[in-house]
DNA sequence: AAGACGGGGGC
DNA sequence: GCCCCAGTCTT
């Protein structure tokens, strides 16, 4: 039996009920893509839903404000999706009509819309054949057929797209895409596979080699980089504080914040104090400054782990632009801003 | 070609 | 602590 037969066969059994695979609306499709890019399933769900709540169509999205959409995006990760998300959805309401291209060629010259997602998209709702490589289709085929080129190297990204496209069932190939990658989350899983009950077990080479751990192949990433920050909470009368929007190209783009003094290392208040930044933040103001938590929060991203501790600063006078605090969880924000404001924050604005 | 970009979960 | 997740964009 072929290799789409088989696939077509297991997915068929062993397939997840999920709301975008009751659809083939582009927008849906594509919302749910965005949002499950280097994102499990079971995170993005609850956004999927909270979403189509509430932007019912592309018009609805684009007619919200970016705040309103990076808020409803917090928690998810990867904020650059979020915005291109709302580019993306003004772009199809206003210039298109409403309407997504219906092409490979034409949905992946949209922001946030790479290879992935345009062969998704192109695939599912479209019926045109062209295959899906996720995180999943590397593992499934490296395993199946034993390759071991890394996986995000120039010549692993053709090699694997290319053998993916050979494989696809061109009468079907919404089914085969989806199967592939519904095959290895459930199936051909990174840690402890079920090679014994799985239905390539006769041809896998993987496992004849018993390389099924070794593969597949990534080259390795840079190691972590630690950062100190130092958060300025000011703590005004009236239950008043300030935030500030994050600008450029560094983590959080476009998510508030309160005012952030970043070290070189953990200090304390003297050398907080002392430092330029701070000044700045803080020149000639009557101030006291407070440390909140005794011990750094370290907050871990993928990349950098955040060493940061929250300085209650009370202030008269300040020259900033205060807003209210019940005001404050309505803006986005950080998750680690966000944990602070719920151990912080008094019960009646929750 | 190599980094940057989040947060959560598995082991 | 390290790896992975329905990847994309920038440098």
């Amino acid at each position: 039996m072929d290799f789409s037969k088989r696939l077509t066969h297991w997915y068929l059994q062993n397939k997840r009920d999920l709301p975008w695979r009751n659809t083939h609306e582009p927008y849906h499709i594509w919302l749910s893509e965005i949002m499950l890019q280097q994102t499990r399933i079971e995170q993005g769900l609850p956004y999927y839903y909270k979403f189509t709540e509430a932007f019912p169509r592309v018009f609805d999205l684009a007619d919200a404000s970016t705040d309103e959409v990076l808020k409803l995006w917090q928690g998810l990760g990867y904020y650059s999706r979020a915005r291109n998300l709302h580019e993306t959805a003004k772009y199809v309401a206003n210039e298109l009509d409403g309407k997504f291209p219906e092409s490979y060629k034409g949905l992946i010259k949209l922001k946030g819309v790479g290879d992935y997602t345009a062969s998704a998209i192109a695939s599912i709702c479209y019926n045109e054949p062209v295959a899906v490589v996720d995180g999943n289709v590397y593992r499934v085929l490296s395993r199946i057929f034993g390759i071991d080129t890394p996986i995000n190297s120039t010549k692993g990204i053709k090699e694997f797209k290319a053998l993916a496209m050979e494989l696809l069932d061109r009468e079907d190939p919404a089914t085969f895409n989806q199967a592939l990658m519904e095959f290895g989350a459930l199936h051909c899983k990174p840690q402890n596979p079920a090679c014994e009950v799985c239905p390539f077990n006769d041809k896998c080479i993987a496992l004849k080699e018993h390389k099924v751990k070794e593969l597949p192949v990534k080259l390795k990433k840079a190691k972590v980089k630690k950062r100190y920050f130092n958060y300025l909470v000011f703590d005004l009368e009236n239950n008043k504080t300030v935030l500030e929007q994050r600008k450029g190209k560094g983590i959080w783009n476009g998510l508030y914040q309160f005012p952030l003094v970043e070290s070189e290392r953990p200090i304390g208040e003297d050398e907080l104090r002392s430092l330029d930044a701070f000044k700045k933040e803080l020149g000639k103001e009557d101030f006291s400054v407070e440390l909140f938590n005794r011990e750094p929060v370290v907050h871990k991203l993928s990349h950098q782990h955040l060493y940061t501790c929250f300085w209650l600063v009370n202030s008269s006078g300040i020259s900033k632009e205060a807003i209210k605090l019940e005001e404050v969880l309505d803006y986005p924000v950080p998750v680690l801003i966000e944990n602070f404001l719920n151990e912080y924050l008094p019960e009646e604005y929750k």
